[in-house]
DNA sequence: CGTATTCTTGACAACTTTCAATGCGGGTGG
DNA sequence: CCACCCGCATTGAAAGTTGTCAAGAATACG
């Protein structure tokens, strides 16, 4: 919850509202599929330990994540105005996250319009996050990718108060990091050996450790404009 | 508004709300940017008619575009709870807007939480839209990502009206059909020539005629899931 | 009618995948 | 306690897909 505050001014009457309205919390183990694409949908997860994924599988196997949830995301609040997923949810690893049955985000939608939109803010963040990773699929090289995913996580993560400086947990595999960055699993491990053997940074053993962040972030063009870290009046 | 009442019920005197809140129509030649990435904004743009794009630059010239508008679509919403846009947004053909305020976004935002939930869902809308190209971008090959462009453009094309069964009007370059799927000019060209070898869809002279919809949808393995077009009831 | 884009094609290079084999480490049962 | 397994990581070699470069053809536009 205090996650959530830090990137949404949000007033005590709105906290409270919301806070009424949670249930949970509520436990996952890893590899756990959350919500399931097209599935009717009468709740939103709140994230509050752990990480959460978007994926979509395709026929032949592969599978494509589109999004990395952290502390403090709500992972599926855009279930509540589409009414199902378009993509499934899965645990990557144990995770404890809060249920927001969407009768109760109703009733908020109607007694707090400065709280609906702070919603609203967090799903356009999401989205914002769905464009950089499009421009990195869809242009940069395999290192550059690596490099900025690991510079986007550590961002994120230090608003949430998940990374320690420069080093934090990042307890997913290789073929897990490969299913964000639309490469295979073989690259990846060859691409994060040129980055520690670059000096830039070492992903092993479920942490990531950042040595070098300005290398980091002029290999990877890394802006993080994007990321809307100065969070909006409205 | 015809065409944005298709995709989210809106009741008279919602509608009314909005209309009173739009300003307009502008119009704009083709490869205007017209809005700027960072730049403070304080109204909207709802698309009457052509195409908008929203890309990102990259330091080397390459480009990526992370999504098309057609007419109806509220092109930068989102930059109504975000403040500004992480993106640039582009007119690939000369194109009619009309304006919507923030202040006055602010007031409808306020006073129709129904209204405020349908503008939500087209910002989420279109959110999906992202994670789709996302998974084109990092899984599809070459010839797939083009058809299932072509597929999710026909489809949202005839929502809205712009599409005669299964050809439509599309005046765009096929280097900035390249930029939309993470490829060159060069090979896009080598992909629609086998598009339309193989008797699946011919794109050329600012026309698309899809000539076997599901041979194409099958080889872009599209499934309209994601464009919801079974909108919502809330 | 000339000029500038855009389209088209070929040859070659670069990047990433595929296939295959080996190593590593943690958990489990004997 | 130790051997065995199994998933994950690592590496090499070969293949496949897409990009780059370059040139000519077609098309649009003034």
């Amino acid at each position: 919850m205090k996650k959530l505050r830090l990137r949404c001014e949000v007033s005590a009457s709105e906290e409270e509202a919301l806070r009424a309205v949670l249930q949970g919390p509520f436990d996952h183990q890893a590899e756990q599929v959350i919500v399931r694409r097209g599935e009717r949908l009468n709740s939103s997860i709140l994230l509050l330990e752990g990480l959460l994924a978007r994926y979509k599988d395709l026929s032949d196997g592969q599978r494509q994540i589109t999004h990395i949830h952290v502390p403090g995301d709500f992972a599926d609040l855009h279930g509540y105005t589409l009414g199902y997923l378009d993509h499934n949810l899965i645990t990557l690893t144990p995770c404890r996250i809060a249920r927001a049955p969407h009768t109760g985000l109703l009733a908020i939608t109607n007694r707090f319009p400065h709280l609906t939109r702070a919603f609203w803010f967090s799903t356009n963040l999401d989205a914002s996050i769905h464009r950089e990773w499009e421009v990195s699929l869809g242009r940069r090289k395999a290192i550059e990718r690596a490099a900025h995913l690991l510079c986007e996580l550590q961002s994120r993560l230090l608003v949430v108060g998940a990374a320690e400086g420069d080093s934090f947990r990042l307890p997913i595999t290789q073929n897990q990091f490969a299913e964000c960055l639309g490469l295979t699993g073989v690259h990846v491990n060859r691409v994060l050996r040129e980055l520690r053997e670059a000096g830039l940074a070492d992903f092993r053993g479920g942490r990531v450790t950042i040595h070098d962040r300005p290398g980091l972030e002029g290999l990877a063009e890394f802006d993080p404009l994007y990321l809307y870290l100065d969070r909006p009046a409205n």
